[in-house]
DNA sequence: AGCACGCCGACT
DNA sequence: GTCGGCGTGCTC
């Protein structure tokens, strides 16, 4: 017996593996699923090496309990990615290899051989249900069911019986993964000249890696180049990784990837996503059942043996960030498997992270431009800054823009009131002292809710909700009332200036439930709506032919924020928001409220001009030090007092003095949210002008860190922050 | 992370 | 006199 060790990676927050008499495991089992008994339990691990000896007598291993040999093992390249993504974001290996798989194999239970992914009723079938009786209720509901399209297994359960029933008699036919292919494929728009001059030169580059920065406004047509390289990968007989942002597009990306390539197996991954479909998914992936995958940022680690092509959409997205646990970015992870795999990446944006436009500039990433809307005659829409301290604005709406959507609404065009602030009014003001009513458990306000009839007070940090109190808990005034602009209440104000006119409210809280977000868009799209209100959930991708203006209130916000992102994130999302007016044939316009108009921002906003913006904005960063020209770590600390998440994080600093090598460690202070669900928060930024001197400092740090005493305080690291 | 063992307050 | 609070220590 050469090796009887197996090292296992187990989901704990101890940076090592755990060592177990490997029995028949042996070097083809490397990277395979294996449930061990631990302490007086039975965990999943990842088996990630073998050994001749233990440092442990061997009397003291355990064996094995089970070797999960029906998936076939985890890819080596693929292990070396999650190592990488360990090592980088300094999360142990096991945790990181559990937070990379389907939530269905961390469970000790060896999954059931998949059983059909979904059912479609056949010819027979259609003959058969012909004669059904009129009283066969459940027969005939599962058949109209059936007729609207083939239904997932996940939907099956009240029909299974008569499923497995059908399925003998030929009557249903098991669909193994994914709808079947539509007959044709989608032809292919013919191609802008910028769009010809990108492709050629994608396509014309040597083999191997190399990273693309696709720069196109809005409606350039940047998904089409994205189509064209990936038909040319799938034809190839190679696999293309496709991300996206959020949740809410990949349901329209998705068909419109698949009525472009029927023939290719499209696997979808997103947290929207049942455990068993997620599964049936990822699997697809890792037995090379796949050809196309397209997901949000966890699908960047999905196991694909022949990868030729990754593309990360709308780059500059905050959601590509995790944000606890292995808090990774997506595209970084993205450009370095690329690397790593010796294949392209292409990131693609209308407003570029200044990271990525930075490597543009230093021709790190090769810039590919597309300058014009690919729709000819959709001309960019025209920026008008309205000035608020002389245009005042009555409920929130400044006079030119109440005019804008009158105008709107006699010529039958759609409007978009934006703004980011969800809920009736931020704050529940009292006019007799002052006073505006706090959370409790949070260093914030409570923002007033429209509920049911009546109001409700609910902090947007931790989800308390409360009565509004009748009177000032302070003065005793009852002279209480609602300050400032939420959704809801523009929602109600526009209701009233415009009573003729429809309008619909589209924010977290009405786009929650799964399905309403889609059907809100039918109905934008079907022109049932005149006025739409929303925050930057509407800013997305979404295509809206018949809305011609945008509004833009309280943007001003971002301006007066602490956080130096704060403004890279504004520009991006008005230039995305000013992208959903004028579409189609009919010309847009965008109204920005703003007590600033001589901003800079907003002057690079009017002329359309990213590259002005990140220019200035880049100086900036330059000399202050700030990234993309640092790099920044955050050891993040929280505890029932802020005095202990200092004393911690002072610790902290002082256990990594004497590592620090131009790095430099800057005094612990109170998170800018220094108060959630009464859980004090702090955190300790170090920074360097160099990221291999940062790597290297963090992870003695860290193994420093882990050996300080923590009592009471929970604190985790956060490579390359983007949240303060 | 679990889950034990291990010493000090209000209850059958 | 016990049940139970969560402090610290270990898990191959």
């Amino acid at each position: 017996m050469p090796t009887p060790i197996a090292r296992i990676a187990l989901d704990l927050p101890l940076p090592r593996l755990f060592d177990y008499l490997a029995g028949e495991a042996g070097p083809r089992d490397l990277g395979r699923r294996v449930v061990v008994p631990f302490g007086r339990r039975q965990v999943v691990g990842i088996l990630v090496g073998l050994a001749e000896a233990s440092e442990l007598p061997a009397e003291s291993l355990k064996p094995i309990t089970a070797l999960d040999r029906a998936l076939p093992p985890l890819p080596a390249d693929w292990l070396r990615l999650a190592r990488f993504a360990a090592d980088y974001y300094q999360h142990p290996l096991g945790a990181t290899l559990h937070a990379l798989l389907p939530p269905a194999l961390k469970r000790p239970k060896l999954p059931r051989p998949a059983g059909p992914a979904a059912y479609a009723l056949t010819p027979a079938g259609e003959a058969h249900v012909a004669g059904l009786g009129p009283r066969a209720t459940a027969r005939r509901r599962l058949v109209e069911r059936l007729r609207a399209g083939p239904l997932p297994a996940g939907e099956a359960g009240p029909w299974r019986a008569i499923l497995r029933d059908w399925l003998g008699q030929g009557h249903v036919a098991a669909i193994e993964s994914g709808p079947p292919p539509p007959p044709e494929a989608a032809a292919a728009p013919a191609l802008t000249p910028a769009q010809a001059a990108a492709l050629q030169a994608l396509t014309q580059a040597p083999p191997g890696y190399a990273a693309w920065l696709l720069f196109g406004v809005t409606g350039s047509g940047k998904t089409e180049v994205y189509l064209r390289l990936i038909a040319s990968v799938l034809a190839a007989g190679g696999q293309a990784l496709v991300l996206v942002p959020e949740i809410h597009l990949t349901p329209q990306t998705e068909a419109a990837f698949r009525r472009r390539f029927p023939a290719a197996r499209l696997v979808s991954l997103h947290s929207g996503l049942a455990d068993g479909e997620r599964l049936a998914g990822w699997r697809d992936c890792l037995a090379g059942r796949a050809d196309l995958v397209l997901g949000t940022r966890l699908a960047v680690f999905t196991p694909l043996e022949r990868l030729r092509l990754i593309v990360v959409d709308e780059e500059h997205d905050a959601s590509y960030k995790q944000q606890e646990g292995l808090r990774y970015s997506a595209r970084d992870v993205a450009v370095w498997r690329a690397r790593e795999l010796g294949i392209p990446v292409l990131l693609g944006s209308a407003t570029p992270s200044l990271e990525s436009w930075r490597n543009a500039l230093g021709h790190r990433y090769r810039l590919l431009t597309l300058p014009e809307r690919a729709h000819a005659l959709a001309a960019l829409p025209a920026v008008r800054l309205v000035d608020t301290r002389t245009d005042r604005p009555r409920q929130g709406m400044s006079r030119a823009l109440a005019e804008a959507i009158e105008a709107r609404l006699a010529r039958g065009e759609q409007s978009l009131v934006f703004i980011n602030r969800r809920g009736y009014a931020p704050t529940l003001y009292c006019n007799g002292c002052g006073y505006v009513v706090p959370c409790p458990r949070c260093s914030a306000h409570q923002v007033l809710h429209r509920a049911a009839g009546g109001y409700q007070l609910r902090c947007h940090h931790c989800g308390l909700a409360a009565r509004p109190p009748e009177a000032c808990p302070d003065c005793g005034s009852p002279d209480l009332r609602p300050a400032g602009q939420g959704t809801q209440r523009l929602e109600e104000s526009l209701a009233e200036r415009f009573p003729a006119a429809r309008v619909l409210r589209i924010d977290r809280d009405t786009a929650g439930r799964r399905g309403a977000f889609a059907a809100m868009r039918e109905a934008v799209q079907g022109r049932e709506v005149d006025i739409l209100v929303g925050t930057q959930i509407v800013a997305k991708g979404h295509d809206f032919p018949h809305l011609t203006l945008v509004g833009v209130l309280g943007a001003d916000q971002a301006l007066l924020s602490p956080d130096f992102r704060a403004t890279e994130r504004l520009f991006a999302q008005l230039m995305q928001v000013a992208g959903r007016a004028g579409r189609a044939e009919h010309p847009g316009e965008v109204l920005v409220q703003t007590a600033y108009p001589a901003h800079p921002l907003y002057r690079a906003l009017e002329r359309h001009d990213y590259a002005l913006f990140a220019g200035q904005t880049l100086r900036e960063r330059r000399e202050a030090d700030f990234p993309p020209y640092s790099h920044q770590a955050l050891l993040r600390a929280e505890a029932a007092g802020m005095e202990a998440a200092l004393d911690f994080l002072e610790r902290a600093r002082r256990a990594g003095l004497a590592l620090a090598e131009g790095v430099e460690l800057f005094d612990p202070t109170p998170a800018l949210m220094a108060r959630v669900a009464r859980r004090e928060r702090a955190q300790l930024l170090v920074q360097s002008r160099s990221r291999g001197r940062l790597q290297a400092f963090l992870r003695g740090w860290i193994e420093a860190v882990r050996a300080l005493p923590a009592r009471g305080v929970k604190w985790s690291v956060d490579v390359d922050p983007v949240d303060f």
